[in-house]
DNA sequence: TATGAATGAGCATTCATTCAT
DNA sequence: AATGAATGAATGCTCATTCAT
């Protein structure tokens, strides 16, 4: 009887070799070689588990947001507000694991451009975080109609995304606290208004 | 008596034509070869103007950059709260224009991983930016000190990006209009804070 | 107890296998993967019963000649004039097995270049088969030493090769009946002179 | 005014050098590099004059074939007779040039299966070669129909590959002048008839 | 100035082969 | 006996870069 190896977590632990790798060096310069010696093992293990480098670089990044979902849902014993305060700190990159996200995303984004698949892969993933936001913000209430709660989540993203974006590509100036800081300022006005 | 470039226009062509490329199919994709062509010229041509590809795409999110300023400063004759709104507007990929700056800024963020360099530029361009929107602030009255401005300035930018963010991921549901909408209202009720 | 398996009939099993991918995909495109999975198996068990690739081509290459032996063999009581005649319709590509083989014919002689054991397997396998054609020659009467013998096997061979050839590059001008009737009106001028 | 090179004299000393590595070698060992180092240039160059290794292939298969027409036509001062004998004795691997041809044409066949545009490359070739002949037997009187020049047309160059075919997997038997002698004899023997 | 020929390191990928189970 | 995980060398090919003209 062969020594079976459970699939899906070599993938994982392969995966989360590449998103280390592109954090580190750029998605650009994440070759095969160097996810697979991250990971100690072959590049020919690396096309054992994975077709090719797109179908490597789609799982990684599916794999990374779904890390971050995981994260969240663990927590999820709170009241609305907290939950979606917490939703939104999840976006901005005040840990390892989030600015390596980050950096995953936005490699994926440079390589998504005239790839509808991977296009698809984010614009879901995307609408599927606007989705759980808006639950949220129904569930805080403030909001009564569905399109009104859409349309708050669309900001309260917007603000968090904006800030990490600022986050990322000035780290010196935005250190966790004042990412906090200034998410929960910004987006206590928004819901005062 | 050999023939004369004006060596700027020449860079500045070069680089356009390395925008082009860059936002039909991704850095990734944007070869040396695809660039000069886009241009109408051959590669030794891009070698001649430019050191290195480097050098190339450092130009070229430079000039992206400053083709926006360009626009937004012909535009200078307006009142402090027009000028504020029209440079927030300027952030989102409403035109062609500016969804190719995006383009650009997204490929040139997966590279400057790792390379000191062109982070430090995209650094430069955010405070460069952030200074811009405090000063307009500050005569549009509302805040009195140069921090408080800053302040302001980091969370509208935040709201601009994270719009512009979300209208890159997700264009089918982000037409110029929506995203007009959504800034005019996420910054006035900002404002009305 | 182990099961036991015939090696020799597995052997047979594997080297039809891979005939069928060479006459379907090339010898260059034939790999260990390929021919395991014609076979229904896994690439271990080509490696098991094999030493190499190299092996198992050399395997198939006896293999398919052997099997057109044995068809010829089986129909053997028979006047030696019909034997000869039915031996050399047996080169030509007029049926799936006989084309098959000289795929593996082709491929293998592709193979040969430069590996002296391959070209020895060639060698003798064209002069076994000009032995006996020689043998029938004799026993049809026309010629009286075995010198002559064999030079009108060689003749014979010749116009029977040659016209498979033909068949082989260009098959849609070379039908089963085509090939026959020229090999039987050529044989026959041949015999005549 | 950048260096100009002959594009057609440059692919033909590589596919020249293709054709002197795959009679050593053998197609399957016939690599870029060994082809590029052949002809004394990088593999860059390959990539420069051809799209892929296919086109190369292509190239040397057409290449090695215009070669030996050149030859023959070279020489076209001469009787119908004398013409058809030389042009059949063309088919003989009874020197380099002709021995690397076949190698060439034997590799070529074995990469041509499952690739159309191939085997319609080889298919012509051989179409065309049979109606050079036809024409030439008809020149030569003994036939009246088109018909009956392409029905010995066929025949005749079944008798040459037939030789060629054994001289090449037996060439210890097979040397210069008993592949002539064979020729002369059998198609000796044919027209007769 | 502009060309395009040439380089060669580096890439993703393929695949025969090994081997623990 | 059979599996399939793992290896790693080798392949075709890409592409930034150099440079003679």
């Amino acid at each position: 009887m062969p020594k079976t190896v459970n699939t899906e977590e070599r993938r994982a632990e392969l995966a989360a070799a590449a998103a280390q790798v592109i954090a580190r060096a750029g998605v650009g310069a994440a070759t095969m070689r160097d996810v697979a010696a991250e990971a100690g093992w072959t590049t020919g293990v690396l096309t054992h588990y994975f077709a090719d480098k797109r179908e490597l670089l789609l799982y990684t990044f599916r794999s990374s947001l779904a890390q971050r979902h995981t994260v969240r849902d663990a927590r999820d014993e709170q009241t609305p507000d907290e939950s979606l305060m917490r939703s939104l700190e999840g976006v901005l990159p005040i840990d390892e694991d989030r600015h390596r996200h980050w950096m995953v995303t936005i490699g994926f984004c440079a390589e998504a451009v005239d790839d509808e698949e991977l296009a698809r892969a984010q614009r879901d993933a995307y609408r599927e975080f606007r989705g759980r936001i808006a639950g949220l913000a129904r569930r805080c209430g403030g909001v009564s109609t569905e399109i009104e709660a859409a349309a708050l989540a669309e900001r309260l993203i917007a603000v968090a995304d904006g800030i990490a974006v600022q986050a990322m590509f000035d780290p010196a100036s935005w250190p966790a606290h004042r990412q906090l800081a200034t998410l929960h300022e910004t987006i206590g006005s928004l819901l005062r208004a």
